[in-house]
DNA sequence: TCCTATGATGGACTGGGTCCAGGTCAAGAA
DNA sequence: TTCTTGACCTGGACCCAGTCCATCATAGGA
């Protein structure tokens, strides 16, 4: 089974067949799809799926915190299935290939505190850009 | 004169009114209007100037360095006039009110050789949220 | 002043995403 | 196992941000 359904499963989640193919579809490392490209694979496995309710099952991991939801480009949303795992990403400017990277040391502490404008302030996300191998 | 309006002129960048009228109603700190938000600003001193026009005005600015672009929402795209002047995002994850923040330290040292999978990696943009003095 | 390339217009169009009324089904109860 | 019911899924209409394009207007150089 898959990390994330393994996860989800340990939420109490109801179980179906389309929730278990949207959570298996999104598992893995590096994995950062589009809601269109979660739907086009799930249809490969569940040629019924509709486009809805991928858009609901991803919006739900998302409150439930098991998945994040990153907007790198200004068009699609893409989702991250490691959100158990903090991390940042690095992004192609020119391909748009994205890599999940773990910059050192911890960014929100690098915010000074006449810099918060009494913000409480609860987390920091990075993201690198710069060309990949196969673009420069 | 507006400071964007200044600089955009130093570029020798063709002046028209709906172009003066973008640029004024940009300008400022703290600033990150949509671009239906400069275009109602826009329509107020230019009733006749066109929401194509804004969208092509704000995405030449980008273009030229002189206005950065960001989504910090998955909504619309907001437009932050202060480019010139490298600065980070503080965002309120209730209201969405957004401040310019300048953290210490160069978040692109912080990101070791190892992980960096052979990009060459150019900026980093980062994006801090927590809840605003009003919405905690 | 005239010319012309560059810019502006507005209306149609696209793509990503949301909503909703009605049908379906997972999983607890008996 | 079967029943029950509320949560879930479907498909299609709809919405919004943004883009495209044919045509009209004009900034600014000659």
């Amino acid at each position: 089974m898959s990390d994330l359904l393994q996860r989800l499963r340990g939420r109490g989640w109801r179980m179906t067949s389309q929730r278990r193919v949207v959570a298996e579809v999104l598992d893995g490392d590096h994995v950062h799809l589009t809601a269109d490209e979660v739907h086009a694979l799930a249809v490969d496995r569940l040629p019924e799926i509709s486009r809805a309710t991928v858009y609901n099952t991803l919006g739900e991991m998302v409150s439930l915190g098991e998945v994040t939801e990153l907007s790198t480009d200004g068009r699609a949303k893409r989702y991250d299935p490691n959100a158990h795992r903090p991390h940042q990403h690095l992004v192609c400017s020119g391909c748009g290939v994205i890599r999940d990277v773990h910059p050192a040391g911890d960014p929100l502490t690098d915010l000074p505190p006449d810099q918060r404008y009494g913000f409480t302030v609860s987390e920091a996300a990075i993201t690198y850009r710069g060309l990949c191998p196969g673009c420069a």
